[in-house]
DNA sequence: CGTGTAAGGAATTCTGACACG
DNA sequence: CGTGTAAGGAATTCTGACACG
């Protein structure tokens, strides 16, 4: 079943409030944007919006640099787990298929 | 066992959003404060802060208000309401005390 | 009673840049 | 490379008040 995008992945945290809930500073916050780490969406003004999904990311991204990895790194292992959830999500999805094919109806 | 206060209750929406994700105009948002039907947090600068809760709260005195109800017997329902949880709580840990008592260290 | 609005001010956020290392 | 900071401006939020009904 589709993923409700519920509380966890709503983008509703201005930057403040984001930097209180992690830490860091703004600049820290944006910078990791800017390389790509994280993307949060924007109000019709033009502020920034960021999921409670995005301030536990920010956290994990803060302890990777803290340990000295560079934000391409970061970014690149980033993209490795996407894939590897994506196949994983590809492969539950025909598996699906497959049963839904000769079994019939039941809706994804 | 202690409610995490997980996502759905950290006060962490600035009213703009609030604003955009009910439909509300800001000063209807301030007004149910005014009227103590929703209590949210302040950040250090004094700007107002709620959580998916408060969201969920305002959507549901929205739609009292459009059928007529007033303030002043919303919030005299919601009393009621949280005398009740209230007390299911406690005789939930009266029971608890009790087993404990008796079969000893299930610890709540 | 519940809501809109104009008013003035303060807090928040934005971008692009310079600095350091 | 990652982060701090001062700069100027725009968007956001706040309070108290007047208005209407």
């Amino acid at each position: 079943m589709g993923n409700d995008l519920s509380y966890k992945d709503k983008k509703v945290i201005t930057i403040g409030v984001v930097r209180d809930l992690t830490g860091l500073s703004e600049r820290q916050i944006r910078y990791y944007e800017e390389r790509k780490l994280i993307f949060p969406e924007r109000t019709a003004g033009g502020s920034r919006k960021y999921s409670f999904s995005d301030v536990e990311l920010l956290m994990k991204i803060a302890n990777k640099i803290e340990d000295g990895i560079q934000t391409h790194e970061i970014r690149k292992e980033m993209i490795r787990e996407q894939k590897k959830q994506n196949q994983d999500e590809m492969r539950r999805k025909m598996i699906q298929g497959q049963l839904n094919a000769q079994f019939g109806l039941r809706k994804n």
